[in-house]
DNA sequence: TTGTACGCGTTATCAA
DNA sequence: TTGATAACGCGTACAA
């Protein structure tokens, strides 16, 4: 048997140095119930001679409440997650909550075995980013036991939860259609599609094209190739398959060669469309490899902003993504619900700015 | 009050229901003590058919553990502090851990905060980046209340905890060396010196020089500066002090206006060494507004491998930290400590690796 | 205003 | 092999 911590005061021990019953002693240390002046002064001097710390573990047994959030991410480390978990971070903290993490990878499997880790260890709520937007009985079972739950940049299909999320299909159009604008007419996109599945790539541009798509459950990447047909179809140009990159694994290297696919076509695209940072990053990988001049011989945007994208010459235009606010928005909304909010599920849109550097130029004429 | 959660079998409901007592209930789902395989069929079924989830926090109350490691970073939206938590969770999460993340920001009084509120959730251990390698009382009583201690990358000053660190010294007098080596004999550094006072840059320099001062306990960026005057040392090269660029806050701006100045100067430096990934990318910066070529105008290695840098035209010469590896290290001493290692405080040094890519050129005959 | 006594859900002890 | 019962540290009726 492990040696219990030495010297860990506990409410008894202040108690019986205080001269007071621990009830007594309790309603000063936590802060609820009446006490005299006097005792008072007596049981903080006694909790501060004996460094008293209160057992958080206890309390939340008792109260039903640990002051703890969960949160499911992808993958802390990359620089998406990082931010958002940083929100969430930021707004618990002032509220005196801990945060417990866990990492998806994206695979369901990892999802279910991090939900079951933080309700066992009785989590007030959970935060995450579902990996699949049908399959979610974990989640479902989680809310109904009485876990709240605020889903992030994705949203399971007819779950009753809060969630927030970023307008992608939006932004995605607006920067498809000011590529337009400026003259272009082959638009290539790159985007990550396979690891959630909406089919093949031909029905989906069909389905956009007929209106026979609901939007808001599909994964950002799916949201913003939605966003780039219908750009095209606003200004009635037609969508060469061809120019739709359709990578694999989340993976710079998939990323990379399949630009280098985009950009050795017959008929090379004009402009470039990144679905997120990581396509990008392949992209300038790709054009720079293969001596293409940016903004001159091809125009890029990219789906999320990162760093190095604004010291780059000429800097990368880029929509970027209130990353860190969607976590405190997320923290916030869950607050709220641990605070007795009883209200139907709500659902934070965040808007998307489209931020103009310099790797867009006008078409050259052909 | 607040209601309770609804469904929340309990063991006594599992045991009810499997005809059983609480005790034989908890022998056979806490996977302790004995029990017929019969009953262990039927305490199972029972359960199953409940959706029981033991409540951790009923079991870290009797057995005074929580399975449960805090982490102190400085900031999680970092790549550094991101990845290293990457490490941590991983193990961590194989071991059936969880992990409990705060950010200190590099403030002593934010460092304060987190452990305490740790400390009260009960943490098994404490994984930190101590902010202060001096004043850190709170990690010394902690330690001294039976809750182990990792640190990783700087070092409290006779703190009886493990700890990871890298070898910043080594790395970057090596990086140096090669910089001379290659006839640079005006090489600059740029490096956040500020936000851990070791004093003034010459009064350092001459401490180094003449061998009075013990690295150990330096903060990493002053370990790198110590390494680049040595290196200086050992090649028989005088230091010149305006060489030596001393950003003070960590901020992508002031690494940019500093960088800008060294840049200027008369008897410009043919070298480049930033002291971390936010310097070099200040550092390009002001480079690519300069106009200098690298790296036929300007040497430059970064510590830091940052994913941009490999593709980057030409790719920056780094030195790599093996940062995930650094997490997943501070995790194994962690359990090692929690599985009931009494061994005298382990200190891990990690190795670094310099990463030649096509930002160093032989110095230009002058 | 204070103290007594019980309970939260689990593990540990010990007798059966 | 099993079961009654006492902890763990704290909050909270209720009585004093």
């Amino acid at each position: 048997m492990a040696e219990k911590r030495i010297d860990k005061a506990t409410i008894t021990e202040v108690a019986r140095l205080a001269g007071v019953s621990t009830a007594t002693a309790g309603r000063v240390l936590g802060g609820y119930g009446y006490a005299s002046d006097e005792i008072k002064k007596k049981v903080k001097a006694s909790a501060e001679r004996l460094g008293y710390r209160p057992n958080l573990l206890a309390r939340g047994l008792i109260t039903g409440k640990t002051k703890t959030i969960g949160v499911v991410a992808g993958d802390i480390q990359s620089p998406f997650y990082s931010s958002i978990l940083r929100g969430v971070a930021d707004v618990a903290r002032a509220e005196g909550f801990g945060v417990l993490i866990t990492n998806s990878d994206e695979l369901l499997a990892r999802e279910l075995e991090a939900v079951q880790l933080l309700l066992e260890k009785q989590v007030d709520g959970l935060i995450v980013a579902p990996c699949d937007t049908e399959r979610s009985d974990h989640l479902r079972k989680a809310l109904k036991e009485g876990c709240p739950i605020v889903q992030f940049d994705r949203m399971v299909n007819g779950l009753r939860a809060d969630a927030v999320t970023v307008d992608n299909r939006r932004a995605s159009r607006e920067a498809i259609a000011s590529l337009i604008e400026a003259g272009h007419r082959r638009i290539a996109i790159l985007a990550e599609l396979e690891r959630w599945d909406s089919g093949d790539i031909a029905s989906f541009v069909a389905r956009v094209t007929s209106r026979s798509i609901e939007p808001a459950n599909l994964f950002p990447s799916w949201q913003r190739l939605f966003g780039y047909v219908e750009a095209h179809l606003a200004a009635g140009i037609e969508i060469d398959r061809a120019l739709i990159g359709r990578v694999g694994a989340y993976s710079l290297e998939a990323a990379r060669l399949q630009a280098l696919q985009l950009l050795r076509l017959p008929g090379r695209p004009t402009a470039l469309f990144t679905a997120d940072g990581l396509m990008t990053a392949g992209a300038i990988d790709a054009i720079t490899s293969l001596g293409l001049a940016i903004p001159d011989e091809l125009s890029l945007i990219g789906f999320d902003d990162l760093d190095w994208m604004s010291f780059l010459k000429p800097a990368i235009t880029a929509v970027v993504q209130p990353l860190t606010a969607m976590g405190e928005t997320a923290a916030r909304l869950m607050l709220d619900r641990l605070s007795g909010s009883e209200s139907p599920p709500r659902h934070v849109t965040l808007e998307l700015s489209l931020t103009r550097r310099g790797s867009v130029a006008r078409a050259r004429l052909s």
